[in-house]
DNA sequence: CTTGGGACCTGGCTGC
DNA sequence: TGCAGCCAGGTCCCAA
């Protein structure tokens, strides 16, 4: 699932391939897929538009328009992004051609993937809550953030507007680093935890960076290429096998509805 | 306002 | 072997 490092990688490996470019061509081929815009009216507005940076902000990519629109695109579940594929699969949602010849394809299997053409990035990412890798991302930030939460920290960490970027998998393995219980309440953890999640936060996701983003489910880079951080995981998507430091079982647990791996020994819950 | 739960979506898996 | 039904989880929406 594209969470804050895969989403990374896909706007460095495609920010050369789109830099200074504009779009030629605009095909939709699931009108779902696209929001703030008409089917028709979208790729009129957006062809000939030039863009000047990519960015990410969460798990958005925001292409930054010379005419100050932005087209804003989320890849939710299965969505990906692929340079000059040769074929397109029936999950083609989207297609986007640019003046260096280039096309860019944006499949998706579960069609819950999103696109937006906006005035204002503010429109779509306004809500989000700070960048877990900036600079503004304080050991105070944090605490100030969780003293505010009876929640379960899983939840606390998967919650778009208290920090972007973070999904389930690296929540659980951000948890484990950490060895916190995710069901621990978010405003009880005692400072030296919150000192310890601050930093498995931003270790967990920098080595996934490096990794170029975990292959799992429909995962995949835009010249396809796998990334290879799952092969690092200890607790996400490991239910049944055995915790690599103490040999417990992984454990799995509802929360929020969302399937949370854990250690039982080495995350107690008391 | 805070928190929790369901809907959306479809391929893959489980169990009868 | 066939198929109903559950599960996956990012985000939005609604209810208590």
């Amino acid at each position: 699932m594209p969470e804050l490092p895969e989403v990374e990688t896909i706007k460095n490996e495609l920010l050369p391939w789109v830099r200074g470019q504009s779009f030629t061509q605009v095909t939709i081929f699931d009108p779902k897929i696209v929001f703030c815009a008409s089917t028709e009216e979208f790729p009129r507005n957006l062809v000939a538009q030039r863009v000047e940076n990519l960015e990410r902000r969460g798990k958005y990519l925001i292409f930054n328009l010379a005419s100050k629109q932005v087209l804003i695109m989320h890849l939710k579940m299965t969505g990906v992004l692929l340079l000059n594929p040769r074929t397109f699969d029936s999950y083609a949602r989207a297609a986007f051609s640019f003046s260096n010849d280039i096309q860019i394809v944006f499949s998706d299997r579960r069609r819950l993937g999103a696109i937006w053409l906006a005035e204002n990035a503010d429109a779509v990412v306004g809500k989000l809550g700070p960048e877990p890798l900036s600079d503004d991302f304080t050991l105070d930030a944090l605490a100030q953030l969780l003293e505010k939460h009876h929640i379960p920290i899983k939840a606390a960490l998967i919650d778009q507007n208290l920090i972007a970027g973070i999904g389930n998998m690296y929540a659980d393995e951000i948890l484990f680093a950490a060895k916190i219980h995710p069901l621990r309440k978010a405003n009880a953890l005692t400072p030296q935890e919150i000192q310890i999640l601050h930093r498995c936060i931003r270790e967990i996701l920098w080595s996934a960076i490096n990794s170029k983003g975990a292959s799992v489910s429909t995962y995949i880079r835009p010249e396809r290429q796998i990334g290879t951080a799952q092969l690092a995981f200890k607790v996400a998507h490991q239910y049944g096998k055995l915790c690599p430091i103490c040999g417990t079982s992984i454990q799995r647990v509802l929360v929020r509805g969302r399937g949370s791996y854990f250690c039982p020994n080495c995350q107690p819950l008391l």
